[in-house]
DNA sequence: CTGTTAGCGCATTCAG
DNA sequence: CTGAATGCGCTAACAG
């Protein structure tokens, strides 16, 4: 039997002997009383009866799922974990997070989930930054379902409700303070374009970082995908005699940096200053340890889950921004400590 | 509004002048077939109108959700890689995914996630190696909705439909001989006990390959958990003249193995060599570069769904093994190169 | 081909 | 405090 009919409240009215709206007011704690009588009969038999209530019929009957729906680009490393910890923060409020990736930043998958999520009438919509442009979201997005981004910056305010964004923009800037604080005398930004708009907020910070604290100090800007690491570092060393400093795109693009400058034999710290993003287990067990910048998880899916909620709850935008931005952490390790 | 009333096909079938079961038909349904013009008429209005199908009552019309259910312990590494590749199968064939995450082998969130998976009336379940027992796992999953382990060795044949699971122990028993060709004259495997009945899989393949090539050859067993490897590493190197194999969990095991030799300055691979599992970015970017184990996604989640359309369609189990093993690759990289 | 009708399982009025 | 009745949006026979 593929589908061997599961008990419904009928059966479970039936064996305790009362209505199946009697059933339906205990099971599920409503804010109506009933005797403790008939609350011990109905468990008693809902229990025995292995009933499960039916997801699809009570959201149907109430039209809200409880559900929340969440796209990210990726099942892996710091999108996993926001995930992990939105799936958390959402339990604690009654609500269930289905989970889709969108394959890094596919606009095709993106739209196909969302669709889906669309069609089983989410209560709410997290995305991680979407690569489909803002026109073509409004034009899926137009049921009134209220779409929190993470680190999404920008959006129009009758697509995304509000967005909670990570400080990257800020860690950048503060890495190259860092950098010129240890002496470097040159200031590279290795990036990673594949990852959009995040690399985007990276630069950006970087070059701000060099307006403010780099005068006099020269700068380079690279990308991960597709280069020799050995040879551009080979080309640094050579090129400046003083300390180099650089901040890869994450704690993968520093390991892969990291790897190289010891293949080659250039010192780290001495040589080479090295600052990494996401405080990734790759920055804690690598030698030399990698200084990283931790994310603050809890902080941001807190705020996201606590955004949705508030937009269920009333429907005017409460006085809060509408934009937040979680500032990350800085973790020395011994990639910049001489 | 938090629910602003989406459109139904009753609404479509006006604007089309037709019955809400022609909508239906064109819409929803290929079998049946309609004339050209009633198609692009239907169509046509549901377009204009931005109608998008309700799943919930969909499904609890036809008794059917085209919904997989899917309980992993972690969002990331493996366990992530394989929830993607299972989400892109489960699409190829028509269905949905819906990934929770047990927090880490976590029996009470596994319950509950099982819970809402099956109130949801999902049409199969795959669970990556459950901590809860059987007898608990029967209870809760004796509904009829057919289960599939990943990872899961033994599990009785009315609980779980079948099983594909990763050939970690072949895996761990060719390191051993790899270890020994490569002239180590004592094995270590350093494993994981968290990580449950993956790493009891792994430790028995592990002395399995000893009992086999291991004859004059010394081994230990410690657990990655809280251990000092530094400290190991010095006392091995200490004990022992000739090279040491180390078998790791995996790649996360493995690279904290590597950072605790380079800070001690052991040399890799001449006096200590080193596998681990998994084959992560870890293993391809780190240096030396970790001989390491690849898995198959591709063809374990295919399986996995494949196992699940099996039981959707037929009722009998069909002569396939209920459990299936798949064969990880060796890919040999620095640690154990001479 | 197309329309009519009867549920799917549950929440929710509104009477008793 | 409890029960009968109505509808959520859609699919699946079954008639026309």
């Amino acid at each position: 039997m593929s589908k061997p009919k599961q008990v419904t409240i009928v059966e479970v009215a039936e064996a305790a002997g009362v209505s199946i709206a009697t059933v339906s007011n205990v099971l599920n704690r409503g804010g109506i009383r009933s005797s403790k009588e008939t609350i011990r009969k109905v468990e008693l038999a809902a229990e025995q009866l292995g009933y499960r209530r039916n997801t699809m019929a009570a959201g149907l009957s109430r039209n809200k799922t409880y559900e929340i729906g969440v796209i990210i680009p990726a099942l892996g490393s710091y999108y996993g974990q926001l995930a992990e910890h939105l799936q958390l923060e959402a339990h604690n409020v009654g609500y269930h997070l289905s989970v889709f990736s969108s394959g890094g930043f596919d606009p095709a998958i993106e739209r196909r989930h969302l669709e889906v999520l669309l069609e089983r009438r989410v209560d709410g919509l997290i995305c991680h930054g979407l690569a489909m442009g803002f026109e073509t979201t409004r034009s899926i997005v137009n049921s009134g379902t209220p779409l929190v981004m993470i680190n999404g910056w920008n959006w129009p305010e009758d697509i995304a409700t509000g967005a909670v964004n990570l400080g990257f923009a800020g860690a950048c800037e503060q890495s190259v303070k860092v950098l010129v604080d240890r002496g470097c005398g040159t200031i590279c930004y290795i990036g990673s374009k594949g990852s959009k708009v995040i690399d985007e907020r990276r630069r950006l910070g970087f070059q701000s970082g060099m307006a403010q604290h780099g005068s006099g100090i020269g700068h380079e800007i690279a990308d991960s995908k597709g280069l020799d690491i050995g040879a551009y570092l080979s080309g640094l060393v050579q090129r400046y005699q003083h300390p180099i400093g650089i901040i890869a795109f994450d704690d993968h693009v520093a390991l892969r940096i990291l790897s190289a400058a010891n293949r080659l034999g250039i010192d780290i710290p001495n040589r080479i200053r090295l600052i990494g993003i996401n405080n990734d287990y790759i920055a804690k067990e690598s030698y030399p340890g990698i200084s990283s910048w931790d994310i603050p998880y809890y902080e941001q899916a807190h705020q996201a889950i606590g955004k949705l909620l508030h937009k269920f709850g009333s429907k005017e935008d409460s006085g809060e921004d509408r934009e937040i931005e979680v500032p990350l952490t800085f973790i020395e390790r011994e990639t910049t400590k001489l």
